[in-house]
RNA sequence: GCAGAGAUGGCGGAGUGGACAAUCGCGGCUGACUGUAAAUCAGUUGCCAUUACGGCUACGAAGGUUCGAAUCCUUCUCUCUGCA
């Protein structure tokens, strides 16, 4: 029996689907989703909990707390199996592409992250971050792209791994190898940004009739604060700043569209690089799953 | 009605005689991304051509000065502010 993974971007109906699929074949959920990992953010991550299937790694950290693929490779597979053993079918649905592929295709990963080290490093120039990791090894000038060169966050990341091998880094053509697995069928549903867009407006427009406002109060009320990472994300950061008077009504909506589609355009990228996943409509998936499982 | 300020590429906003197809930011497009990923980063962005230090059209409109103007002058249109 396959595992099934369903990645897409935002407010493409994600969730809704796995909940079908999950009824249709005897399955539990496991979210795929770096935000849904927080307690007390429900609004504006789009949180949902069903009655009668079981939906895995939501609520798991509070808003001060750090999640990674790391752990979510680790918590996933335990829980697949846990969810194997009953006899169900594990249904691996959420947007963070980074966590259902180092799922997928078993990310070693490297080292552990060293927030000290990390730290330390945040306050340097790229410049300066790049000779430190050429004295660590000059190969990474061939190593590294363009992106990566002047992506600071990635290489305090490299400087913390500090080494090329193949299993936790890859090198040269390797990296961009065509990734491979027999465990997991991964799909996407077939939807036009356009189309992908529009939905993210409504969506927006129904947070804030929700109360992502007074979500986002409560949760400073506990004492957290908007540097947490849980309240850094995309809906909550623009909410703080209309609670703090920033911004009016209008432009909190306009910039949480505005954020939540440029991350779209990214997570499609990202999904896009991966022949792996088959794009699929939406109605067709069911089926398509039923016969390929 | 008088006085002042201004009209620049999808938007915001630089530029104040040549190196301006026009800094920059946003947006758009393409992409990178193996332990922060709703994060972070790269390329590209007038039109045509794409071999080229190439051609064309452009800085509210119309004229003018100049070898040369987004930049100076004249008139016109519109916008904003102060006085009436």
């Amino acid at each position: 029996m396959k595992k099934i993974v369903i990645v897409g971007g935002t407010a493409s109906g994600k969730t809704n689907l796995a909940y079908n699929i999950a009824k249709n074949i005897n399955g539990e959920i496991i979210s795929a989703d770096s935000r849904q990992v927080y307690k007390y953010l429900d609004i504006g991550s789009s949180k949902e909990r069903f009655e009668d299937i079981k939906t895995h790694l939501i609520d798991i950290i509070t808003p001060d707390q750090r999640y990674s693929a790391f752990l979510f490779k680790n918590d996933t597979k335990k829980i697949i199996q846990e969810i194997e053993l009953k006899g169900k079918i594990p249904i691996i649905v959420g947007g963070t592409g980074l966590y259902t592929r180092a799922l997928v295709y078993n990310l070693s990963l490297g080292k552990n992250p060293d927030f000290k080290l990390r730290k330390e490093l945040e306050g340097k120039t790229k410049e300066e971050l790049q000779d430190i990791l050429y004295s660590i090894n000059p190969k990474f000038k061939e190593i590294l792209n363009n992106s990566d060169r002047n992506n600071k966050i990635r290489l305090i990341r490299y400087i913390e791994k500090g080494e090329i091998t193949d299993d936790n880094f890859g090198s040269g053509s390797n990296r961009s190898r065509s990734f491979e697995n027999n465990e997991y069928i991964q799909v996407q549903i077939d939807m036009n940004k356009d189309e992908i867009i529009k939905r993210i407006r409504n969506r927006t427009n129904n947070m804030i009739k929700l109360g992502l406002i007074d979500e986002t109060s409560n949760v400073l009320g506990l004492g957290y604060s908007k540097e947490d990472p849980g309240l850094s994300m995309i809906g909550y950061k623009e909410a703080i700043e209309f609670i703090e008077n920033k911004i009016n009504q209008q432009e909190l909506i306009d910039k949480i569209n505005q954020s939540t589609i440029n991350l779209l355009k990214r997570q499609l990228t990202y999904f896009g690089g991966d022949k792996n996943i088959l794009t699929l409509e939406d109605n067709k998936i069911l089926d398509f799953i039923k016969t390929h499982i």
